[in-house]
DNA sequence: GCCTTTACTTTTAACGTTCAAACGACCGTC
DNA sequence: GACGGTCGTTTGAACGTTAAAAGTAAAGGC
């Protein structure tokens, strides 16, 4: 392996000077600076990562836990998400490492290891969960972090955060749904202790009221878990009220999914007896027939933001809320 | 940061001793090591990485190239994957680190950075292909990886890897079709070119031989491409010959959903009209009804071989072949 | 012509760990 | 009582890099 003692040596500098060349060329003299490259390229010289870390103690690693859900359900849009994240790590000359923790207080001795033994700089958080431990846990301990994901619940937010506008994505939704005509939207939820799921049920009730539609209780069903199952028993009801609804917004596209089977049961034709959305626009949307209309989390921008955030000092502003946008398929307007 | 020097100044003895200690603890007196010990755990010291990987040259990490499909089509099962990778990297004390890399040779040089850079020891590999470049790249430079797949069509492995037994899955499901009474199974493929497919279609041949089943080339369709639609047409044609399938086994979820899509719109049952089969267990086999019966790679398997193939040095076996499992569900077994 | 400044380069000393060799104490041997 | 061996511990050096300080030479000011 090539060092920057043999790099010196063949350009006939010191060692610094190699350095120099580096990490701040302007300091070198233009054919000191031009010798010294060229001895780097004809070594093939590439600096020692560890070497550089011991020294500066910055590693340049970003950690992220890999999200292991209950009962075999799986992260859908996880190779979106990684992809992204990886890319804009990379913008910056930095990488993701992987790791897995328990959930809750429990893994944060795990983040606490991996900070104190130096194998990653700082973390991005996500899978955010109402009252989420971590945040609060990790900034307590004064290792750096941003989220993907407000904190729901609690009065102020632990550190910086990115999250996408789930509200302003079911307004959205509930806005294309009425501009093509369906005039009684109902909204399938997770449970009511889900923050995000009450944020996004106030985008969808707000967009109704400005347009004059219902936003009743009605129309709107709690599902105990993200599962097909629970889809289909929340339009049954949906379908089964005194007034059937004409369109869905789905906070999922698992329950979205739900939907369409109970149309399809009944035999409504999704996208034309009642329109149908879901949201994250995972790999199911385009499965079925119709396609599902979703909305569609903007993954490169979360990913360069939450880089981002994670290393700009406080002074910047450390929340960002970005915009969805809706993906438009035939469960919402056929043809 | 509580660094060696002063765990060794609080235990009253020498640095080297508490490096001992962590690293070779039968050469302490019990009663120092006792003491050593717990001014470690008081003092809460953890090792610095960075200082001992620059030491001993080794590193702990291993690089993952995410992967990234054209056209937006996603990796369905990767977050199983890489779960189960970290579990097995961490239970031997190291960790996935994340890149993203050019497909083929041209990002060969990524590769070859983070090792000589001293990121990484070594590689996973994934997403063989057909005459992939870069184990043979990877072997000539001497640089360590091990593969998921094998590389189809070259006459040697250049290099240790892990597969799974695509042809013994295809089989197990022609037999599976066969015990609940199919006789006339087709097989929807990938291309000719691809190896895997190659190999997973010789699975169904054997076995359709076996049984005293036809397997003739009018009962496999190549695709072009892994899509619904691709499945939907090789469906059709399936169904259009002069003696028509009543099992379907296709090399593929995507396609095997093509396939349950093509039944429900002539109205057959999936199950009970024609029994269908796909391949990966994706999350995507359980969002249909019925349910997609599907062949599962032993995942937490393949990453514990993965990464003791890494390290093992050559004297053991540097080849396995996993065995698949077929989850059955309504797609091929009613009720 | 002397002093100050600027521009560039080198020297020195770390960063925190582990390897290899040296050391000292104790034991048993002849 | 000198000798070799074993056990447990310490010493010294090194891994490859960068920060900070020191050095040198040329240029600029008066």
């Amino acid at each position: 392996m090539v060092t920057l003692k043999q790099v010196a040596a063949h350009a006939e500098v010191s060692v610094q000077t190699v350095s120099n060349a580096l990490n701040a060329p302007y300091r070198l003299r233009a054919d000191t600076l031009q010798r010294v490259t060229r001895s780097i390229e004809l070594l093939n010289y590439r600096p020692n990562r560890n070497a550089r870390s011991l020294r500066t103690s910055a590693v340049e690693l970003v950690g992220y836990c890999v999200p292991s859900w209950p009962n075999g359900r799986s992260h859908l849009v996880m190779d979106v998400f990684l992809h992204a994240l990886c890319t804009a790590a990379e913008s910056t000359g930095r990488h993701i490492l992987l790791f897995t923790a328990p959930a809750g207080l429990d893994g944060m001795s795990v983040y606490d290891d991996l900070h104190a033994r130096r194998l990653v700089d700082g973390f991005v958080l996500s899978q955010t969960q109402t009252h989420d431990p971590r945040h609060g846990w990790l900034k307590e301990q004064e290792i750096p972090f941003v989220s993907f994901g407000r904190v729901w619940k609690e009065t102020t937010q632990p550190g910086p955060w990115v999250d996408v506008d789930g509200a302003a994505g079911c307004a959205t939704a509930v806005r294309h749904l009425h501009e093509t005509g369906r005039r009684r939207i109902g909204f399938i939820s997770w449970p009511r202790t889900s923050g995000l799921a009450g944020n996004r049920l106030g985008g969808w009730r707000k967009a109704c009221r400005e347009l004059g539609l219902p936003a009743t209780a009605q129309l709107t069903v709690h599902c105990k878990e993200d599962s097909i199952e629970e889809g289909v028993r929340a339009t049954a009801r949906l379908l089964d009220a005194d007034q059937p609804v004409d369109g869905i917004v789905a906070i999922s596209d698992v329950l979205a999914l739900g939907a369409l089977r109970e149309l399809n049961r009944r035999g409504l034709r999704p996208g034309v007896d009642v329109a149908v959305t879901g949201f994250d626009d995972s790999p199911l949307a385009t499965v079925v027939s119709p396609a599902l209309t979703s909305i569609r989390q903007p993954m490169d921008e979360i990913a360069t933001e939450l880089l981002d955030l994670l290393t700009s000092s406080t002074p910047a502003p450390t929340e960002r809320l970005l915009q969805p946008h809706l993906v438009i398929r035939g469960s919402s307007a056929p043809g």
